[in-house]
DNA sequence: TAATTTGTCTACTACTTCTATAGAGATTCT
DNA sequence: AGAATCTCTATAGAAGTAGTAGACAAATTA
């Protein structure tokens, strides 16, 4: 399960993303464009901010813009700054590897080779599609 | 991320497949051969048994054991009875579906379809693997 | 320069889940 | 009766989740 944050940064992203013709979006008009407590979203633009992905501009006419294009940000990268890892246990996961305390021995380990293909498949999907794909999807439903 | 609980659950469920052909096995064979805290197996155990996945018996040489044949217990439904839900949110799950609260229209939401995706590449690995795949990988490498 | 508008930072809180542990009780066998 | 088992209830510390409050800093502009 990911967490509200994770799908708050999502739906935060998503809305700058389809803003990107303006300079800045201030917190409190994304906030209430997507629904998302107002200071629980400016703890997550911060991190947003401290993971490179967005960039602020302080005072008045201030607010935050994308760094990068939407087509670079994928959703998995997106989730694993909220959240962390993909995989469903430490033991597998790339960017986040820890060997597992309770697996007495990891080349034996019976559970390790399966949660490898869960972690494969779900990031094959999280880390190939990216805030353009989830837009272009919603315009369409949009259009119809 | 799947718990402790959930692996323990899937460890203590290999070793009673692995030793089929005895009755009953111990609890505190189980916890001392798989490393599992004994007080904290006894809850799964008895998790596991409001399941009908293992069956007991009390007193002296008592024990646990299968009541289904490892060949029809599938970690995918092992990680549901103690964890819930595969999907990674509650607006895709068969089993325990419910309305998102933060998304304010399913039916145009991106991020659904995607976690959609994600949630059936999961459980098409996890609910066609079954007990007995996992302990025949584990048989393959010991014979090397 | 003072007021206003914005983002920033620190601290706190309430609630839930996770990972257990302790100990008395019930059941069965010998 | 006594020993070996599983069972049930209660408790508890640590960590994670989902926020909230309020002072602070920076930029604009009147």
């Amino acid at each position: 399960m990911i967490s509200k944050k994770a799908k708050y940064a999502l739906k935060a992203l998503l809305f700058l993303a389809k803003q990107q013709e303006r300079e800045l979006v201030l917190i409190s008009e994304i906030a209430a464009a997507e629904l998302i407590p107002r200071k629980f979203l400016e703890a997550i633009l911060v991190d947003l901010k401290v993971q490179q992905i967005v960039q602020s501009t302080r005072g008045k006419n201030g607010g935050y813009t994308l760094v990068k294009d939407p087509s670079q940000i994928s959703v998995g990268n997106v989730i694993r700054m909220v959240d962390g890892p993909l995989a469903p246990v430490h033991c597998v996961s790339h960017l986040y590897y820890r060997k597992c305390e309770e697996c007495a021995d990891e080349a034996t380990c019976e559970i390790r080779l399966l949660m490898k293909r869960v972690r494969d498949a779900t990031c094959a999907i999280l880390d190939t599609t990216f805030l353009t794909d989830l837009n272009k999807v919603n315009a369409l439903i949009v259009e119809e």
